[in-house]
DNA sequence: ACCTGAACACCGTTCAAGT
DNA sequence: ACCTGAACACCGTTCAAGT
């Protein structure tokens, strides 16, 4: 990377891009000094403090993943699992930033037009009221809580895979299950469950019980 | 606290009592080591290193919550209710260490008594097969990483009610809404939004989910 | 106005030395 | 066998100095 003026959109670049090259390593501002050439302290400048940064960085992803999820043909449901999916989908391709999904309360311009699609979507499903905030909830906190622990887990595991396919349950090795039966009948079923699995079992179940509210709603 | 004779029990105490008293900081070996009137280092006699130590805490947390569960009476949802309820609540009461229920993979004793409930709750609602194994997917998987995510916020903030009335969304502040019609008709109901009701939302449409497919499996 | 570099406080971890 | 304490590499952050 050449040398560039640095301004925010410079180093959130170089954040995302520092994030997808090197997945097992958090953000230091050592390493993104080296990668824009400029000193480690350079960004405080731009930033208030580390905190700041990797909101912004948040941010440009859940406008990345908004985006992607306009740019979807379907129905509410098809578009909202689009938005859910890539998500998690850049969540994984950025583990060092999609590990502090939790931090994101403080609102960016990229995060209130992700709730703006959710709303958006789940009005066009016929939810209103309590019954559409209730949905918001589960559907934005789904996501950002499960994006967020895939990413930690990519951040942590070695044998990573960077597709979602992490094994859920790597293994029983050291506790005796004879005290545990149901865990020995499905030993081998357990094991095979991945991430991926986890979050597409979790977001159908939750998008079902939606269309369920709404068919009620309509049908009153 | 006096000074006990270390062993991995007495360890695991101090780390949840600390991560009790102190809501807003991570555990350090310094902290733990004041703690328990011992050098900082002196851990390292008991555990490999930080991660092990922190996973014999989470597992500690994953017995206390199946524990509760188990002494709950009621039919399974009730019992998983309680459960994941628990593991809620358990989470907040130790930020530092609920935050980092991502890492729980290499499975302890309690982490596996968890899961057997799971299983077996999910028995007695009637699941087998691959149903079974995607419920169980979706419970526990949101319950840790929602459990996560309700500590990390516990950890961040300082206007911390410690139980769970985090708001999800605390300002719109600095963004202009005037593109966004939708969040800015919901303004007031988005901003009423905290952590538990996001857990709550999340977990009864999963539950729901579970229920119409074991109904389904029972009619057939 | 923006960047540099020394400095500081604070981490986890290692290891030789103590008892 | 277990604990101590010095040491190391590595963090985020501050601030005076440069240009």
């Amino acid at each position: 990377m050449t040398r560039a003026r640095l301004d925010q959109r410079t180093i959130v670049d170089a954040v995302l891009e520092l994030a997808r090259q090197e997945p097992q390593a958090r953000i230091t501002f050592k390493r993104l000094g080296e990668a824009l050439s400029v000193d480690a302290t350079a960004m405080y400048r731009h930033f208030r403090n580390k905190d700041e940064l990797t909101r912004a960085a948040l941010d440009r992803l859940a406008a990345l993943a908004t985006e992607a999820a306009r740019a979807t043909d379907g129905d509410w449901r098809a578009r909202l699992e689009a938005f859910v999916r890539r998500m998690a989908a850049l969540s994984l391709e950025h583990p060092a930033i999609g590990a502090e999904w939790a931090m994101v309360d403080p609102v960016g311009p990229g995060d209130v037009a992700s709730d703006e699609f959710l709303l958006e979507m789940l009005t066009i499903a016929g939810l209103s009221g309590d019954e559409l905030i209730r949905a918001y909830a589960a559907v934005s906190g789904f996501t950002l809580a499960q994006s967020a622990a895939l990413a930690q887990e990519a951040l942590l595991r070695t044998d990573t895979a960077r597709d979602g396919t992490i094994p859920w349950i790597s293994t029983f090795g050291a506790v005796d299950l004879s005290g545990f039966p149901h865990v020995r009948a499905h030993r081998e079923a357990l094991l095979t469950i991945d991430g991926l699995t986890v979050y597409q079992a979790g977001i159908a179940a939750i998008l079902d019980s939606i269309a369920r509210t709404a068919d009620a709603g309509v049908a009153r």
